[in-house]
DNA sequence: TGCGGATAGTAAGTATACTTATTAAATTAT
DNA sequence: ATAATTTAATAAGTATACTTACTATCCGCA
């Protein structure tokens, strides 16, 4: 059999090789533990993020979880097909569109909630206990760290907000 | 100021929003840092495990990196409409397309080798070097425990091939 | 007061990354 | 040997996630 993998590649090596790998595994993970909510890893985000902090716009959201303006606005639409969510023009401030969760999206948020903390421990599951909190300080410590590096820092400032 | 947030988020604890976040901000530093080039960090991978490998299908370059076959499509489609691989079909299966780096294709690996070094320097750059074998470690172990969670595993099997 | 720049959101385009369905070819089983 | 199953690749559909460009609105300032 010509041409087969001995082993391991360079590539294995790379740091962003296996985040990414990461990434899509933990996606994964996150569907099928939910399965039959029908919700991504970014709108249950997004469903989280408006519980803590009901009543932000969307680009406050978009910044809270990670995310552009532009990518957000699509996380919404959907979210608003299904009656999780509503969309309203601020008054102070026509541009602005103020989102709120509905009680359909809280009740979902409740009801999915185990099932989302179900496939967070199933990923770390091949990790010893242990060792949880040290992986959990360095990816923080990596995304804090290169913050300035994402177009879309998810930093929650302690400075002032811009609501309605 | 209203609505602010106080603590941390529920969500920021979670690993899947660090996993998430941090695949966002590795994929804004490789293409910084090889600006120029116009290659995303999956068209690096698939040229990569095409020089490792030379003429391997499409199905297993898709398994070498971590992707499913109809993700390596759309890949191969963009790399082959750069010069960078060319697609022959295999003659002992002609259901296969065996793949082939042309020489631009080699030529621009070598040339963006230092840069995606730096870009993986870059994104392990706010964790001290002592943990950075910790880290890797830790993604490891991660990966190939959930293994099977993914539809694309990327595991390279020391098993039979079945190429050309 | 009105104009120039900044800002919130959308739109269009590109690239992963998945799903299910389809096609064509190879393999297996009867 | 032919039918049934499996397999490699593609196609179509959905969802991040980015980019640049555009619109509408707001705000500072002369």
């Amino acid at each position: 059999m010509p041409n087969k993998p001995s082993k391991h590649v360079s590539f294995d090596l790379l740091p962003g090789h296996y985040i990414r790998r990461l990434q899509q595994i933990s996606v994964a993970i996150f569907l099928q533990e939910t399965e039959g909510f029908g919700i991504t890893p970014v709108q249950f985000a997004a469903l989280s993020a408006l519980e803590e902090f009901p009543q932000i716009d969307q680009k406050t959201l978009a910044n809270t979880i990670g995310l552009d303006t532009s990518t957000i606005g699509g996380v919404i639409d959907r979210l608003e097909s299904r009656n999780l969510v509503k969309r309203n023009l601020s008054i102070k401030d026509r541009r602005v569109h103020v989102l709120t969760l509905t009680s359909e999206g809280k009740h979902l948020l409740e009801d999915i909630n185990p099932q989302v903390i179900k496939a967070q421990q199933r990923i770390l599951s091949p990790l010893k206990k242990s060792q949880h909190a040290a992986l959990i300080e360095m990816l923080d410590t990596l995304v804090n760290g290169n913050n300035e590096a994402s177009r879309a820092p998810s930093s929650i400032k302690t400075s002032e907000s811009n609501i309605n």
